[in-house]
DNA sequence: ACCTGAACACCGTTCAAGT
DNA sequence: ACCTGAACACCGTTCAAGT
């Protein structure tokens, strides 16, 4: 609907319903992939949504990768920036969330993930912060990059695995997936755990534990500094 | 060179050099990962490489996506599996670890995490390991599960963002990654400690430290362990 | 500057035949 | 049973032209 915000030129003739922009493509971008999931979303697919030619597109926009990133960064922009606990661990661990919660509902995390790298310019603050939170626990440079990224790993298999689940789930919701199958051959005597809980599995895998997950990983980096000498900052917990 | 080994039927004539088997298939499928990287593997590219026709695929796989299960599986099933330390904890992280290893040098496996699970047959072993160890631990079942989905998260994204990263390398090693850019043009006001971490990042990111990661997250658990009551079977570290 | 048309070099997969 | 040939419905992107 609305048009051009940072681009050059504005619209030139009044006749003219909506001259193609950066923007307008994203906002197409964004209108099929909550219709139809990040499946249908090509160049091919967006340049028809527009009614345009598909290499109209290349003029506003270098290629495919950096119109995943645009679409991140768009997303990413536009999310408020809740102010952090004082507590530094407690800043941390809500840093730490953070950065799951700007990446969710991302459908095409995956492919961005597979392309190029989650540091598009609307998430560094996010970056910053847990960078921030984890100095003033009293980590060292390198540990605190350390963590980050164990942080970023993490949160990243988090997402693209739960969203490759429920795509799964939306596709082909009548057939059972490959996992059912593989959990249904297995030997008791081999795989005796595994057996047990394959009634389970589906269930016990299903619910969201990500919180618990992270507050586990960020306690086993605090462990290291309460065992060590440095008592910077020790918050409460 | 080797043909069917689980196949139902062998070479019916001496005159056929090679009957074309499930196991032929994959062998020419890692074949042209290995030389071309699994951006190049194709349905389509890997007839070519048997002198086949694409649809003569399909009478042995059902699709892509189980080809690439089936890559991961014969590599998983190829490996070693060594045995494991007696101490529960100690078990646990080499369980751990044990996934990051199957699993590791399989450059298809963004893929496979995209489009269905990684339990697949030979990686159940791991899996099972993994839940028996973390129950060894004291570890209640739903706990234990919920460790190991943490771990595998973690894994997943570390592998995945690793893999990215080494592909980018690898793929156009000219020009620099989007992170430089976003990095460069980063303002010290709004992100100080990404600004002066700006020139080491690179360095910084590049290091293996999925180890340390993995012993943070299982220290994690292991924490939640010692403050409750149970002490079913605690080991030292 | 901004857009079109035609083309290149691909995809995964279905369907109807062949032997 | 195992394979081929032709086709369907797509891809991302380049290149040369148009206005």
């Amino acid at each position: 609907m609305r048009s051009s915000e940072a681009g050059t030129t504005g619209r030139k003739r009044m006749g003219r319903p909506s001259q193609l922009s950066q923007e307008a493509i994203i906002e197409a971008a964004q209108r099929i992939i909550d219709a139809e999931g990040d499946g249908s979303l090509s160049m091919r697919r967006l340049a028809r949504e527009l009614s345009i030619t598909p290499m109209a597109l290349y003029h506003h926009v270098r290629d495919r990768d950096q119109l995943l990133r645009l679409l991140l960064e768009t997303k990413a922009r536009n999310l408020p920036r809740p102010s952090l606990p004082e507590d530094p661990r407690e800043r941390l661990t809500a840093a730490a969330q953070l950065l799951h919660d700007v990446l969710a509902d991302c459908p095409f995390l995956g492919e961005i993930l597979t392309s190029d790298d989650l540091m598009t310019a609307s998430c560094l603050w996010v970056i910053e912060a847990v960078l921030e939170a984890a100095l003033a626990c009293g980590f060292a440079v390198d540990e605190a990059v350390g963590l980050y990224r164990a942080v970023a790993h993490y949160t990243g298999g988090e997402l693209l695995i739960r969203l490759t689940r429920e795509r799964h789930l939306a596709a082909h919701r009548d057939r059972p997936p490959y996992r059912a199958r593989a959990l249904a051959t297995l030997q008791p005597q081999t795989h005796p755990r595994l057996c047990a809980l394959a009634d389970r599995w589906p269930a016990l895998t299903s619910r969201d534990t990500h919180r618990a997950g992270l507050q586990a990983l960020l306690d086993g980096f605090f462990r290291t500094l309460d065992a060590g000498g440095a008592p910077a900052a020790a918050g409460p917990v």
